[in-house]
DNA sequence: AAATCAGTTGCAAACGATTTGCAATTAAAT
DNA sequence: ATTTAATTGCAAATCGTTTGCAACTGATTT
C-alpha cells in the first residue's frame, strides 16, 4: 500500500451543512456516526470501503453495521456514489449536489493504488449497443487495471 | 428470467478431448466431476455461476466445493474465464485453445439477461492511459446494463 | 424545559458466496 | 496389483454485508 496519494483531484470539499442538509431534507436525523462518517468522506478523494471508514473513526464513535447502513442510505439519497474494483469490498465516494461527473479509474493489482481516468470512450459505442440491442437506459461499468510504476520493481 | 436464450454465439464447441488433454497435461487428473463439468460448460454459451452448474448436475455427481476448486483450476490453466458481473456471484465460460475473443456483456438489470457484444473500446485509449501513468499491463474491465426489451413492460 | 415519537444505533445472529482442513477416495503410473 | 500424489465430500471457517430487536436520541411539539 502507498502512502502518499497519487489521486489529484479539485480540492472542493462540500460544505457539511450542505450535506447535512440533504439528509434533513428527506426526514433523516443528523447523529454523530453520520456527522463523523460525512467528516471523513468529505477528507479523502478517493473511494473507501466500509471498514476503511470504519478504521479512521474514533474507536468507539460508530459501529461497523451504522457505517454499513449510513452508506446504504446515502447512496439512495445519491449522496454517495459505489464503487466496485472486483475486490470482494464497496467503496464509497462523496457526490457533490450537482456534481455528476462521470470516471473510471486505473487501479494497481498489486497495491492497490486508485487513479483517477476522466475520459471515457466515445459515447456513440454505447448508443448504439443500447439500439441493436433493444436496450435502454443503458449505462456502464469500465475500470481500468494493470501494475503501477511502484510495483513494476 | 428469460427461458430462450437471446445469446448469439459461434456454435463451435469444444472438443471433449482437448479440454481433457490440457488438464493431463498439467498434471491432472481427469475425474468424474470435473468430466460433468466440462460437460456442462461445453453445453452453455455464456457464464454460469458455480451454483447454476451444480444445479445442472446430477443430484451426487459432484460437491458444490469441488465445482469453486475445479473453477480456480481451470481459470488458472487459462480454459475458463471468470466475469464479474456485480451481483455478488462469479460467472465462468468456456475459453478455447487459442480463442481469445475479448468481449463484454450487455446485461438486463432486472432478468439478468446476457446479451453478448463483441465491439470495445479503441484501444489507443487505453494504451494512452497507461502510458500517461506509467502503468503496464493494463487491462480492463467492462460491462453494460440496461433494461432489456421483454423487460421495458 | 419536559414530553413525545419516529428514526437510529449497538450488538449479536443471520446470510450468501467462497475457501479450507482433513480423512477417505481414486486416477494414473509402475 | 501396488503405489502415490491428486482429488473429493463434508463440515467448519471466512468475509463482506444484512437484519432483528431492544435501548437510545434527534427533532418537534407542548
Ligand atoms: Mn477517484
Ligand atoms: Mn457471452
Ligand atoms: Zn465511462
Ligand atoms: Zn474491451
Amino acid at each position: 500500500m502507498k502512502k502518499t496519494c497519487a489521486h489529484k483531484h479539485a480540492e472542493k470539499k462540500q460544505e457539511l451543512s450542505s450535506l447535512t442538509g440533504r439528509l434533513r431534507r428527506e426526514a433523516h436525523k443528523i447523529t454523530s456516526p453520520r456527522a463523523a462518517i460525512l467528516e471523513i468522506l468529505r477528507h479523502h478523494a478517493h473511494p473507501l470501503t466500509n471498514k476503511e471508514i470504519f478504521a479512521e473513526l474514533p474507536k468507539g464513535e460508530c459501529d461497523l453495521a451504522t457505517i454499513y447502513r449510513a452508506m446504504q442510505l446515502m447512496e439512495e439519497l445519491g449522496m454517495v456514489k459505489r464503487f466496485d474494483f472486483g475486490d470482494g469490498s464497496a467503496r464509497f465516494k462523496l457526490v457533490g449536489e450537482g456534481d455528476e461527473s462521470h470516471h473510471h479509474h486505473l487501479i494497481c493489482t498489486r497495491c492497490a493504488e486508485v487513479v483517477e481516468i476522466g475520459e471515457c470512450f466515445p459515447e456513440e459505442i454505447e448508443r448504439r449497443i443500447a439500439r441493436a440491442n433493444g436496450f435502454t437506459g443503458v449505462t456502464h461499468r469500465l475500470e481500468f487495471f494493470g501494475l503501477c510504476p511502484g510495483c513494476q520493481k
